[in-house]
RNA sequence: GCGAAAGUGGCGGAAUUGGUAGACGCGCUGGAUUUAGGUUCCAGUGGGGUAACCCGUGAGAGUUCGAGUCUCUCCUUUCGCACCA
């Protein structure tokens, strides 16, 4: 047992000691500083894969760091366990959703048990669960009532052969997945959430997570995209109705030379219903899926409605196009459109042969704007305007809106890129929305004491649309306002809708009356949220959204959920992110088998810092697990031995001193690698180096002994966080009865720092020349004099003139010389 | 198309605030141990050159005493784009 290490022997039995004493089950102690650190829970699709297995590592390490300062860590694991892959995989096996997602559940539960992973597993939640989206069911009523939901029309994409409804992912180059149809664009009644009535919050909200990462804060910004600008109505030659657009250039007005609506806007239907050709364009723009990426991709096509819109200042008459590129989802489905200035209206103006009229001159007289090559996009001065001809851009933003609304023809509007929530699915697996429609009474929330709507588990699954569609016992009920037959909405939520309030149910546990109770005061908001960047948007958006909703409910008191983020980045293999469908996945399964759990943390780790991707190697994993073997015959070296004496700070030798501060600027920069920079990389790399010193270290005297007992009691005190199991066993053999879980954190000693000489490195003209060391305490005087009485620094400055000595204290020295 | 990142030896990566490029690990080469394979240990390992040195962080320019790091242009790759989670 000493001589070897086996992973599987002391895994087992540290984890066997953590779940006897309940190490990780924690509860509101207001005495002690509390820290919440949560990692993105799983979509529980069969088995864990390495991006979990990373995942959950970094959570667990920080968790056990947090603990070992002594904090009140509260780490909670789960399951999003509604979803479409549940449904195919239904399909596939002829199982249904519900006990194909709760047996992988308890399948994956035990992968990351066996991982060590410290969670309090008594909060342990799955969306699934009935108790879980009841209360997502109640919060909807609730918002229903405060007008902060809604029910419109919007498109889907949709399947004509299957006669079903498809999620972008189910459509391949515009053609459904299953029978290669082509998609078509379908508009049916959805239920909308108005996330953009807290735009403004969730933008001016970012300025303050500054624990999160700028990349993603910009991102989030960008996606919200607040614009001011100018909205304008044209008028419609022959129509009573006005052409509403909006622009953030009012300065360019006067270039509009045509204007341009989406197909399904009213002036485009109205155009079909006159001209055939028209008609078949309009249902060739629908010809495809509703995802952004391709219709933004899509070749650029219109078409001549017939319709003039008149200019609202100069009274000119501009044609009216429908273009394929205008969404109707977007601001008021019509923009006007200026080809000198704007790069996507000067290639259609182009093609399709519309005039190109340039409005803006540049500032400068030196630059002149050719547009035959390109739109001129800057900001200038006005010419060709009439009356705003001379005034800049930004004069010319005021005078024309100003003047737009003193026509009643439009005026200052701030807009968002940001869209409300389209929560409704036609799909089965997800929870059911509490809605009842009633011929008489309309929509009506089902009431609160008739919560939850349980999904109906016991179902067959033939693929083509939801089977509660097609089951009068579920959405055959009442009126709960007149008491008439009504039925009940058969759509589902979005599971976005689960993870975004599931962090806050953890710290509510079993509360069957409330969806969340003051326990939740005490730990949110989170402290650390671990997960993968591509929730950088939509997801991390989502649950900011409902933590605000939630405190506007009184549910909640912090205005953020999550104060500190760290985005982790992919596994890869082969350069490649691994994916069953390029078949380059590892199970983690088999690396846990053959390694144990620690080496497998190690390696991930290890590898590279958290937020990058991190390219899978077997070799590396290899070469952690050769770490802790000898790590392991090490400790087991020293301790064989005996019990060495107490170290005797004050009399030690020169090489033991070296040795000792070595271990102890490693302590430093382990903590600061881990506590501040999440760098575990760099943290372990700085413990190899220790551990490669003391392998070289002689250590025959007695004191020799105590300084190698201190090293390895700080190296099994700051891997801890990272290999739990060999540590727990190692802090055993080195002597301790208590656990390494309830040690504090090890903090270097300042005086084995110290040092009386600092190396030093010369520069000649920037070029490394020469090392020199120099006294701790050395004046600057006396460190340019060091350098330049170096044989080496002279020989590259003899017979040169010097311009000037650059120093930077305890590092180096520059020699500027002509 | 729009938005956000990344690019450093044979490979993963290090260089934290503009200050020693290549820490640490893998791989490779040589040696020791071993019947052998494996394991373990020791030494070496960016390129060129006998050496002194010179060159070198995707490409090109710029700022600076000094640039992997800052600025600009370009190239390549990755991620997200609202119904995958």
């Amino acid at each position: 047992m000493q001589d070897q290490y086996h992973p599987e022997q002391i895994e087992q039995a540290a984890q066997d000691y953590w779940e006897s004493r309940r190490c990780f089950e924690v509860t509101e102690d207001p005495d002690k500083e509390k820290f919440y650190c949560l990692s993105m829970f799983p979509y529980p699709s069969g088995r864990l894969h390495m991006g979990h297995v990373r995942n959950y590592t970094i959570g667990d390490v920080i968790s056990r760091y947090q603990r070992m300062q002594g904090r009140n860590v509260l780490q909670p694991m789960g399951w999003d366990a509604f979803g479409l892959p549940a449904e195919n995989a239904a399909i596939q096996n002829q199982v249904p959703p519900a006990k194909w997602t709760r047996e992988n559940i308890d399948y994956m539960r035990g992968q990351l048990k066996r991982l060590g992973l410290a969670y309090d597993w008594q909060r342990e939640l799955a969306t699934c669960d009935p108790d879980y989206y009841r209360w997502e069911q109640w919060l909807f009523t609730r918002l229903f009532k405060k007008g902060l939901v809604y029910r419109k029309t919007a498109p889907v994409n949709w399947c004509p052969h299957d006669l079903t409804v498809l999620a972008n992912e189910q459509v391949i180059d515009g053609r459904c997945w299953r029978c290669d149809t082509e998609v078509e664009r379908k508009d049916i009644p959805q239920w909308f959430m108005k996330i953009t009535d807290y735009a403004e919050e969730l933008l001016a909200e970012l300025d303050k997570l500054d624990g999160w990462p700028e990349q993603v804060r910009t991102m989030q910004r960008n996606w919200i995209g607040r614009s001011e600008g100018v909205e304008i109505s044209f008028a419609i030659e022959g129509s009573s109705e006005a052409l509403k657009v909006f622009t953030t250039r009012p300065d360019t007005l006067m270039g509009v030379t045509y204007v341009a609506v989406a197909a399904e806007h009213p002036l485009a239907r109205a155009a079909a219903d006159r001209a055939v050709n028209v008609a078949r364009f309009i249902k060739e723009c629908q010809s495809s899926g509703v995802a952004e990426a391709t219709l933004e991709t899509m070749e650029k096509q219109g078409m001549d409605t017939g319709f003039k819109a008149i200019h609202p200042i100069s009274g000119d008459k501009v044609p009216v196009f429908i273009a394929n590129f205008v969404l109707m989802g977007y601001g008021e489905g019509a923009v006007m459109a200026v080809p000198a200035h704007d790069q996507r209206d000067w290639e259609f103006a182009r093609q399709y042969g519309l005039p190109v009229k340039q409005v803006i001159a540049p500032v400068s007289s030196d630059t002149e704007a050719d547009l035959q090559c390109g739109a001129f996009t800057d900001k200038g001065v006005l010419i060709d305007s009439g009356e705003f001809s001379g005034l800049s851009s930004e004069q010319a933003f005021d005078a024309i809106a100003g003047h737009l609304q003193q026509l009643g023809q439009g005026g200052k509007r701030t807009t968002f890129r940001l869209r409300d929530w389209g929560v409704s699915r036609q799909r089965y697996w997800g929870a059911p929305i509490p809605i009842i429609n009633c011929r008489h009474c309309g929509e009506v929330p089902v009431p609160e004491t008739d919560l939850p709507v349980v999904l109906p588990e016991e179902i067959t699954f033939d693929g083509v649309g939801s089977p509660i569609k097609k089951m009068p016992a579920f959405y055959q009920t009442t009126c709960p306002q007149c008491g008439g037959e009504a039925e009940r909405e058969t759509d589902t939520f979005d599971t976005f809708m689960e993870s975004s309030w599931y962090f806050a149910r953890y710290a509510s546990p079993g509360n069957e009356g409330a969806m969340l109770d003051e326990r939740a005061h005490y730990w949110m908001p989170v402290d650390q949220y671990i997960g993968g960047i591509e929730h950088a948007i939509l997801h991390l958006l989502y649950a900011r959204f409902y933590n605000k909703l939630l405190r506007d409910e009184g549910l909640l008191v912090n205005d953020e959920p999550f104060t500190n983020l760290l985005t982790q980045g992919m596994v890869l293999k082969d350069g490649a992110k691994m994916s069953k469908s390029k078949g380059n996945t590892v199970d983690p399964q088999a690396l846990i088998e053959q390694y144990g759990a620690d080496t497998a943390r190690l390696f991930m780790m290890f590898a590279a810092p958290p937020e990058q991707s991190l390219e899978w190697s077997d070799a590396g994993v290899e070469g952690a697990h050769r770490f802790l073997k000898r790590l392991w015959k090490r400790v087991y070296t020293h301790v064989q031995v005996g019990r060495p004496p107490a170290l005797q700070t004050a009399e030690l030798t020169e090489a033991q001193q070296t040795m000792r501060r070595q271990v102890h600027e490693t302590v430093a920069k382990f903590g600061d690698d881990v506590g501040r920079r999440f760098t575990f990389n760099t943290a372990i790399a700085a413990v190899m180096e220790l551990l490669n010193a003391l392998n070289r270290y002689e250590d025959a005297a007695p004191q020799d002994r105590a300084v190698v007992q201190e090293a390895l009691e700080m190296v099994v005190l700051l891997l801890a966080p990272i290999v739990p199991h060999i540590c727990h066993s190692l802090w055993h053999a080195l002597g301790h009865a208590e656990p390494v879980i309830d040690c504090a954190w090890p903090q270097a000693d300042e005086t084995a720092l110290s040092r009386n000489e600092i190396p030093i490195v010369v520069q000649v003209n920037g070029k490394l020349r020469a090392r020199i060391a120099v006294a701790a305490d050395a004046e600057r005087k006396q460190v340019e004099e060091t350098a330049l009485a170096d044989i080496n620094v002279q020989r590259f400055i003899e017979g040169k003139g010097i311009v000037k000595i650059i120093v930077v204290p305890g590092k180096l020295v520059n020699v500027v010389v002509k």
